[in-house]
DNA sequence: GCCGTTTTCGGCCCGACTGTTTTCAGTCG
């Protein structure tokens, strides 16, 4: 049982009691527990009831329940709340606007417990009959309902890595001779991916008996000699290939794709007189291979340089290959700072010189502490008063000189009518500004473009946080003129955040690259909430590379005081 | 259910927004 799993069936305990209504501090301490062991570095499978009861969170309850579900696959308090709801009640309270309140009446008072059960009762006009509700709340279900169809069957990228990796070493451990790697979208550094696409290659044929035995194993879609498929544990599809180690670089490429991108490159080797599959690449006439071992010999053969994986997805990748024009990508390691992160002065998990420590750890030269602002009253958010005491701490703790500089910063909220959420005295004093928006998403494209504009114009904005709000899976961007952010931003010398928040990804892949394009700077951050946080700079790095950005490209990849002296407040506005 | 230089009980981040109401319940973050 790895952590990952223990911590889904801590959630889905927390889950039940909500919609039983139980204690909602009981409810925060199993949900709390479940980040615990899902951040853990350990297994904590492997740890005993002392052990456990160490890790702050962790109480005589837990670490019971822990034990229990690390030996038995379960926990029985799990067990009774299952039988006390059909566990696809869960499904209902993943929908965006339905809480366990609702959850909880819809199930009392009309029976439902499905999705399917749900649409009907909103089309049958049964919602609106429920005391509380009325026909908003029901057309506002069913575009839940048709945002999470649109949706269903796609995972963060993130997690399908987690997915991956963890059935990755299983296989590997059965076929130490193999090379097993990921494939697919997740290849391609996607901000969601569907399936988890696997390539094997020199494995015997029964690694495919291996992989359908896989612990987290729910469903067996298929089983064959060179192709299986499964449903995991998590809601994913894994699909496992077999191929020749003669083909290993051949159906890498024709499993990577994108689809529009093979079409290209296999039109581009017939034009050449070639054929292209995922078994090599072939001439036409006498059908002999020409490469197939190396995806590099397969793009060389083909007269175009090697093009990575986050590049191919038919956005003038081929072009620029045949004409040995690619960028060098950006690497993670190219990071220099972090600009955005959160400490328990608001809703962060972890102090400033843990924050600044880890950051150093995960190989930083340089951070920003930006916690929230007083809007953010959820948060904890800080007034000016706060504010600035907060930065006095964050300066101390820089002068310390513990080999990773701090900037005293802050994320401040650009309020519904464009306008900042502390004193201009306040921001000018601190060293950096992330603005943000985190409230009243419904405003009308114009009104929240020309929000945004405002507060870029603003001359203490240095950076702008998750430009379009955006929460995958889950809520659409809000609407919003991005372009006109982006040309405002090149104007005011206002850095764009890419966002490395798993769930935000914000911008995406093709306004970041829009941005670079019209010249506008960019920053990767990991907006932390906790030491564990940075790790999530890969993922915005993925987005970069999507973006076809170079290391030069980006503001966080400059020394210090180079990257110091780069932001807004420290040059004058360009025309 | 967790936690404790005020402790073993009584706290535990809470305001904005929406849709439903006519003063509030539920959800979000």
């Amino acid at each position: 049982m790895d952590n990952g799993a223990i911590a889904r069936i801590l959630r889905e305990i927390a889950d039940l009691l909500e919609i039983k209504g139980e204690n909602p501090f009981k409810i925060r301490a199993y949900r709390n527990g479940a980040d615990i062991i899902s951040n853990h570095p350990h297994e904590s499978a492997l740890l005993d009831d002392t052990g456990l009861r160490e890790i702050p969170g962790i109480g005589k309850d837990l670490a019971a329940r822990i034990r229990e579900i690390a030996q038995t696959g379960d926990a029985a308090f799990h067990r009774e709340l299952i039988a006390e709801f059909p566990p696809t009640i869960l499904d209902l309270l993943h929908l965006q606007g339905v809480g366990p309140k609702t959850v909880a009446t819809l199930y009392r008072d009309l029976g439902i417990r499905t999705l399917e059960d749900l649409e009907q009762a909103c089309r049958d006009g049964r919602i609106r009959a429920l005391k509380g509700m009325g026909a908003k709340k029901e057309a506002l279900i069913l575009k839940a309902l048709d945002e999470r169809r649109r949706f269903a069957g796609r995972h963060l990228l993130s997690h399908a890595y987690e997915a991956s990796a963890a059935l990755q070493t299983f296989l590997r451990e059965r076929a130490p001779g193999a090379v097993i790697e990921a494939v697919g979208s997740l290849r391609r550094g996607c901000d969601t991916c569907g399936d988890l696409d696997l390539l094997a290659t020199g494995a015997p044929a029964s690694l495919m008996d291996r992989f359908v035995e896989y612990p987290l194993v729910e469903r067996v879609l298929g089983h064959g000699d060179t192709k299986s498929c499964i449903l995991i544990q998590g809601g994913f599809q894994a699909d496992l290939r077999l191929v020749a180690p003669e083909s290993r670089g051949a159906a890498m490429q024709y499993f990577t794709g994108s689809k529009a991108h093979n079409i290209a490159l296999r039109d581009r080797a017939i034009g050449l007189g070639f054929k292209l599959n995922e078994y090599g690449l072939f001439r036409i006439d006498d059908d002999r291979r020409v490469a197939g071992e190396r995806e590099e010999d397969i793009y060389d053969a083909l007269g175009v340089d090697w093009v990575p994986p986050e590049l191919r997805e038919m956005r003038g990748e081929i072009e620029a290959a045949a004409a040995h024009a690619l960028p060098r990508l950006i690497d993670r390691a190219d990071l220099r700072g972090d600009l955005h992160m959160h400490t328990t002065e608001t809703d962060g998990k972890d102090d400033i010189r843990t924050m600044a420590l880890a950051a150093r750890d995960a190989g930083l030269e340089y951070i920003a502490i930006t916690d929230h602002s007083q809007s953010l009253a959820m948060a904890n958010g800080l007034d000016e008063r706060r504010a600035l005491a907060h930065a006095a701490r964050i300066r101390a703790v820089d002068a310390e000189g513990i080999g990773i500089r701090l900037l005293a910063g802050i994320e401040c909220d650009i309020k519904p009518d464009g306008s900042l959420d502390l004193a201009d005295d306040c921001l000018a004093a601190l060293d950096i500004v992330v603005a943000s928006v985190h409230s009243g998403f419904n405003q009308e494209r114009q009104a929240m473009t020309d929000r945004v504009l405002r507060a870029i114009e603003h001359p203490h904005v240095d950076i702008l946080g998750h430009p379009t709000g955006r929460m995958l899976l889950k809520r659409q961007a809000y609407p919003i003129d991005v372009e006109a952010v982006i040309d405002a931003a090149r104007r005011q010398g206002v850095a764009v955040e890419i966002n490395s928040q798993p769930h935000r990804l914000d911008l995406h892949d093709v306004h970041a690259r829009l941005a670079h394009d019209r010249g506008a700077s960019l920053v990767i951050s990991s907006d932390s909430h906790s030491r564990h946080g940075f790790g999530y700079l890969r993922w915005g790095t993925a987005v970069g590379r999507r973006a076809w950005l170079q290391a030069g490209d980006v503001l966080n990849t400059r020394p210090f005081d180079e990257f110091r002296a780069s932001l807004r407040r420290h040059r004058r506005p360009r025309s």
